[in-house]
DNA sequence: CGACTGGTTGATCTCCATCAATCCCTGTGG
DNA sequence: CCACAGGGATTGATGGAGATCAACCAGTCG
């Protein structure tokens, strides 16, 4: 199950609370921004859709994916997130969660209650824009991964991905030499609108071009920008 | 050109201002919210990406498309809007418009100036939860579309585009008869990532199978709602 | 009246889904 | 320690949905 710390112990002793959301709000030892922190073991949920809302996480360590059940039991892959990110946004409005939040290796959240956000927030106008810049950053990342996915061949899907999800791994905390860093293929085919198949052939023969290389185990290594961005804008003219 | 009046005379002679974002913010005779309202003309551009930012806008009537323009000049379809609906919220936190949006036929749209609004809403606790609540909202329903439209064949797409955009509609304040109410099959293919034959060609079965009806001058008239929303979830299965 | 934009319809082709078999790796239990 | 099971990845063969190319029509605007 979910292992929960208090926050107090947690934020006194982050790794890394400059990377916090609004370090300036939430390093206050007595009023600390975030109620605890929680540890999830790979493959447990965060939350599933439909619950009451807790508040939002910023992610320490990890990787989460959202996804969606709809009537039918079929699932849709929702985002990923990695450490330095935000999670939860789009269940605000609704006080109930959206979508589901599960672990894709052990992870580490802090949850940061949205009464608490906004009581403090009210207090100083700066935080006030800190927190509408934050929302208006999710708001615009989606929409950019909607122009960038759609209208796309699958190869470009597959470059456009590797390069977005490698540029946010080089901007998060994580260790890249501990972690198995990407997604498997079937998660990476859900979300581009792909078969595990198609990805699993883009990727392979990416390695054999030298585009991407990897270790043996799976672990992502290097990536050759220039010409996988070179796939992304060449539609159809590449052969 | 746009033509532009003061939000003063604007709002107070508002048809609808309950509609408004935060009427009871906005009806301030004495500190208008809208700092003014700006028609357009089928076609014209309310504000160019990479702009600096002048503000949000809510629509009054009529509907806009934003779309983006990438190096090599190619086109991708952001969104519609119609009226009732806020547009710009994306921007704000990198302070120039991440995107283009014109006008798809004579438009009114009521601007608001970002920190008008922030000063505004600081003051009073329950507008700022309004604000958070429309941002999320919005978050929303950009993740929802990507769900919905996601590993869905051209049958469904279109099926969910014309449930979803008619019931925004029925929503808005429009005025059904009088105005040409779909935006061009060219638009609703870009959107949907399919091409305008295959749309034409959607739209023509839907119309042989009694799912759509139209008037002469294309206007949309009723919908098989019941019918439709089969399609939407029955991906393959139907023949 | 042309010119132009948007819509319709047909023929062909291609990319990717689908189905299937196999391999590899990890974890589990005898 | 090995056997086995199960999930993920790989590779091949086939078919189909939708893109592409092309021709034509209808309404609109200068």
């Amino acid at each position: 199950m979910k292992t929960k710390r208090q926050a107090s112990d947690s934020c006194h002793y982050c790794q890394a609370p400059q990377q916090c959301f609004g370090a300036e709000i939430a390093l206050d030892d007595k009023n600390p921004l975030v109620q605890e922190t929680v540890l999830l073991k790979k493959g447990e949920i965060l939350y599933h859709q439909q619950e009451k809302i807790q508040g939002i996480y910023l992610l320490k360590s990890g990787a989460i994916k959202t996804y969606w059940l709809n009537e039918q039991g079929r699932q849709t892959m929702g985002s990923f997130y990695l450490p330095g990110e935000l999670l939860g946004f789009s269940s605000v409005s609704s006080h109930t969660y959206v979508e589901n939040a599960q672990a894709l290796r052990d992870t580490e959240v802090c949850r940061i209650a949205m009464p608490l956000l906004l009581n403090r927030v009210s207090k100083e106008p700066a935080y006030q824009t800190l927190l509408v810049n934050l929302m208006s950053a999710s708001l615009a990342r989606v929409e950019k991964a909607r122009y960038a996915y759609i209208d796309t061949s699958a190869t470009q899907k597959v470059a456009i991905f590797l390069v977005d999800y490698s540029q946010r791994l080089s901007k998060s905390l994580i260790d890249a030499a501990s972690v198995n860093l990407l997604p498997t293929q079937q998660d990476m085919a859900s979300y581009l609108g792909l078969t595990a198949e198609t990805v699993s052939r883009t990727m392979t023969q990416f390695q054999r071009q030298g585009l991407v290389q990897f270790s043996q185990a799976k672990q992502m290594l290097k990536l050759d920008y220039a010409k996988l961005q070179t796939l992304m804008v060449n539609a159809c003219s590449e052969r």
